[in-house]
DNA sequence: TTGAAAGCGTTACCAC
DNA sequence: GTGGTAACGCTTTCAA
């Protein structure tokens, strides 16, 4: 394993130099670049990591915290900011959080050391403390799907998106809707969750038509949870005609309920999701769609200008849109 | 940004008995041990990465290889991986791979320096020059999702999937059965499917059952190949009744394309697909189940291991079964 | 334009 | 049981 000595004692330089001419600095004669070039060439060379990084004092690999087992949707964003990243010089150190605690001890660890070059969150919106105690260690901090402020974010308006996605329940001519999100206690997209539920109720309450208490159902982000209140919902005296799962995800399970349940989608339910995931075509599920990959793409373009020491406040938004698919239509008859 | 010699000057030692108590050596006094914790603990002290690569000649992070962007059952493996990996010292360097040259590329790069302790491959297979340039490097090696010599494995067994999928289209009483998998040209995972494909031929012929050659699709595995290639099945004078895609993530498409021809699944057609994916479930799904979560956790359990040098050979398989749901049912009375 | 040498933070060998 | 110190491979300041 060749070191930089090996190929300044072939090149007959000094280490300095062949530093200088690797690292692209100017100050170097073409000849002697040329040669150290070549010596590097053919020893097969490539700097040492992590000397580069003790001897530089920051590191070359980009932090990404994501919730992958969460949902689909987390991953299609990795893929995204992985590929616009690969171009770099950078390299992507996964940490895949699952519970409340690890995220804030993560946070804590990768404010730490120099270990990290900058950090990017993905569906999982840092506390004021923790923006704070990354912008104290003068760590880059960008946040994919959440709009939080003095970062730099890529997101969405969720807003919107519970207006378009009420719009589309409203037009097919319901008025039995429930709603399937997120609960306070899943620290993942409880806020995201909660701003479309908001202004889908908006929305609907303009045309008069009111959610009672038992079509909300806030649940932990968790696998299950989202059918077991689709259940729920479909066991009530009056069910619903109409469902607005919060994610694709949550979606997944309702989907599951209902087919439990013998409810045919659309014809007995409709169900709208949010994301437009892969599978959602497979599933034939009518979604407000985000640009998932787009959303980590536009991450690494974010965090590779900060870097580089680009001033904070370059907070990006995608548009959203609806996708119509086959699991919404008219209520039944009977609904009346 | 405390050293190990501010932790040494706080407790009044020197820093190699820091670094002693701080790698849990034996030889060091009860006392003084408790005195160096305390004073680490004050000064919020952890260790530098990239000083303890250098020093150590290893490096703390494990490379991981997955194509993140072809199939959702790959980010079900890694969250498995990720999770079993977190408890441990060491962290996850990901590397999302998109073409045929990229895998290579890579590898050697993994392969050239001491950057990463050990490398997992995630439905990637490397050829045995690649396996052989990792193990020349003395990197630890072990790949999810596929069997190779000299290499731990976790895998399934892929004749045995294809024979339990066979045998679900056949007890429905099918006859047209038509497969969509993988193309040679698409190095993803082609092995896998073919021998799934020859498997499921091989039961499907004991039972008198024969796939004509325009009911084999191999497709590149990419986002709209399984659709188009059902698109053509379903045009053909004589459609399958049946069609049996290699993953999940083609049954996608599959069902895709049977919607937007109208045919009804699973009336007109019965559709099984491979790995249960979370979205099966949203979909429907009948399936060939593979545990994905868990391979990753095993994969994780296996390069720790390999880590601590424990000889190779550790290959695991994980059982296979069928899911059924509710893609799947007897064929249309008109088709016989 | 180039070289010598100090230093980055740790570990591990060798003495005591 | 503990301390001194060389070494890991690189970058960068200072001189030449």
């Amino acid at each position: 394993m060749p070191t930089i000595n090996d190929v300044a004692t072939k090149a007959g330089v000094s280490p300095a130099t062949v530093s200088r001419v690797l690292s692209g600095k100017p100050q170097v004669a073409a000849s002697t670049r040329v040669r150290v070039l070549a010596a590097a060439d053919e020893l097969g060379y490539s700097p040492s990591k992590a000397a580069q990084s003790l001897a530089l004092g920051r590191s070359s690999s980009i932090g990404v915290v994501a919730p992958l087992a969460n949902n689909p949707a987390t991953a299609e964003r990795l893929d995204g900011f992985a590929a616009r990243l690969a171009a770099s010089d950078y390299d992507i150190s996964l940490f895949d959080v699952h519970g409340a605690g690890e995220r804030t001890d993560l946070l804590r660890k990768l404010a730490d050391r120099e270990r990290i070059g900058a950090v990017v969150l993905i569906s999982l919106p840092p506390t004021p403390e923790e923006v704070e105690a990354l912008a104290a260690a003068h760590v880059p901090v960008v946040v994919i799907d959440a709009n939080v402020p003095d970062v730099d974010c890529v997101y969405v308006d969720d807003g919107e998106g519970g207006r378009l996605a009420a719009r589309v329940l409203l037009a097919a001519g319901h008025r039995r809707i429930a709603f399937v999100g997120d609960a306070a206690e899943s620290e993942f997209g409880f806020a995201k969750s909660e701003e479309r539920r908001i202004a889908f109720e908006d929305v609907l309450a303009t045309a008069g038509v009111h959610i009672p208490d038992d079509y909300l159902k806030p649940r932990p982000h968790v696998s299950g949870e989202a059918k077991r209140a689709t259940l729920e919902l479909l066991d009530l005296t009056e069910p619903p005609t109409a469902i607005f799962a919060a994610s694709d995800a949550q979606a997944i399970g309702v989907l599951e309920a209902a087919h439990q349940r013998g409810a045919d989608v659309p014809r007995d339910l409709s169900v709208i999701g949010f994301d437009d995931i892969q599978s959602a075509r497979g599933m034939g599920l009518t979604t407000i769609r985000q640009p998932l990959e787009e959303s980590g793409a536009y991450g690494a373009k974010l965090v590779l200008e900060a870097i580089e020491h680009r001033p904070i406040g370059m907070s990006i938004e995608l548009p959203l849109s609806v996708v119509n698919r086959r699991s919404t239509g008219p209520p039944p008859l009977t609904s009346g």
